[in-house]
DNA sequence: ACCCAAACCGACCAAGTTGACTGTTATGGA
DNA sequence: TCCATAACAGTCAACTTGGTCGGTTTGGGT
């Protein structure tokens, strides 16, 4: 999200401005229009710039909406922190944790996210950019959750494969969240994250395993 | 995805292969281009007929995108009820039922459908057709699981559940999948739906309950 | 043989979208 | 102070996209 070093040198005060007012028009006029409304016009009428600064710091609508993935990666990353921080620490930490999770998977910064992730189904330049920052994002928030959980080891392969799974069935709730808008339905599959979460972290894994682990993925 | 009964009546052999061209293209284009890009144009292209004739089926592009909707549910039905007719009665049953449900959710078709899904949610009405479409599709492929399981009752409240969670699962699971591509996770989630749905089905739900059900949904 | 409505054709148009281009203003350093 | 360059402004042309419209073809009924 953050131009090249040389850049960054010699960028000023007033274009940073300029640039992150046109970056957050960018995510909310992708959370309020979706990705297909997300046009260069639109984003320069919510921003308030002209179309020379636009173009200035983005030459074209690819690199306007690359730049908007790192953008929005860490905005993610910062709110999520930041509910983090603000967690009851006498409360139930799985639960918590959970909790936590849904927030962030709920909200409009992650409806913004799957409009980018699903494009970029069919771009590839958009598909790269996303698996770098989600990637970072994901560590990153493994590490939150740990702390948050007390776990000692944020790499432990148990923990690891717990936390896939409720993410798996966060993301789908959020697709779903999408059309229909059922907080007590919403509630209620935080609870089932929970339980899964927790028994796959107590039981001895009754799953059959990838047994793997020796290489990455080989497609 | 079908005319009105009368426009029915009326509509000759022809007509009816020049819509469903008409509808495939569209479908095509969703999976190959995505949302953005599906474009009437394209649709036209891709199947092959006039201007005209595209307008004359489908006088804009909301009609053709809300009369693929119900077309891409057909196909999927129909696909789901194949593909379940075809597993091997001798296997476990619910890892069976899994597997057949993550392969309706892992293919080109979901893929099309998970477009219009995240286009639908700042589109009123495409969000509208998707609901009424999706519903229906869902109490299908319940019943089909039902019976692939051998439950007796479909509508029994901690089946539902269970294969509600497992959706979500695999919801998940087939976003995730459509950024990175690995085989062996995939089998891995598979397997943990499948431990996931058993124990719930088997346990006395250890899950805090939503304790409703009176009614349907609320949304 | 004729008629009529559905089906189909393709040129045309208006609006939207993108990015290039020319000019103007601000800012830090020599 | 002056200048080089980044930052910004606004217009414009090329292209895309969705939709209209007058006309032609097809096929079943009479």
């Amino acid at each position: 999200m953050s131009p090249t070093g040389q850049q960054a040198a010699a960028m000023q005060e007033r274009a940073v401005r300029t640039r992150t007012r046109i970056l957050d028009a960018t995510v909310d006029t992708l959370i309020n229009d979706g990705y297909r409304a997300t046009t260069t016009a639109s984003v320069q009428a919510l921003a308030g710039v002209s179309r020379g600064a636009l173009m200035h710091h983005f030459p074209s609508r690819q690199d306007l909406l690359l730049q908007a993935v790192g953008h929005l990666a860490t905005k993610r990353g910062e709110w999520f922190r930041d509910r983090a921080a603000a967690l009851d620490p006498r409360s139930d930490r799985i639960a918590a944790g959970m909790s936590l999770l849904w927030s962030t998977m709920s909200g409009p910064l992650f409806a913004a996210a799957t409009e980018l992730w699903v494009a970029a189904r069919t771009d590839d330049a958009l598909r790269e950019a996303l698996l770098v920052h989600e990637r970072q994002l994901g560590e990153a928030a493994r590490e939150v959750i740990a702390e948050v959980l007390g776990m000692p080891d944020p790499d432990a392969t148990d923990f690891r494969r717990a936390l896939d799974v409720a993410l798996q069935i966060f993301r789908g709730a959020s697709l779903t969240a999408l059309l229909r808008d059922d907080a007590r339905w919403e509630r209620h599959i935080v609870a089932v994250a929970t339980t899964t979460f927790r028994e796959m972290l107590t039981d001895p894994d009754p799953i059959p395993s990838p047994n793997h682990d020796p290489n990455k993925d080989e497609q």
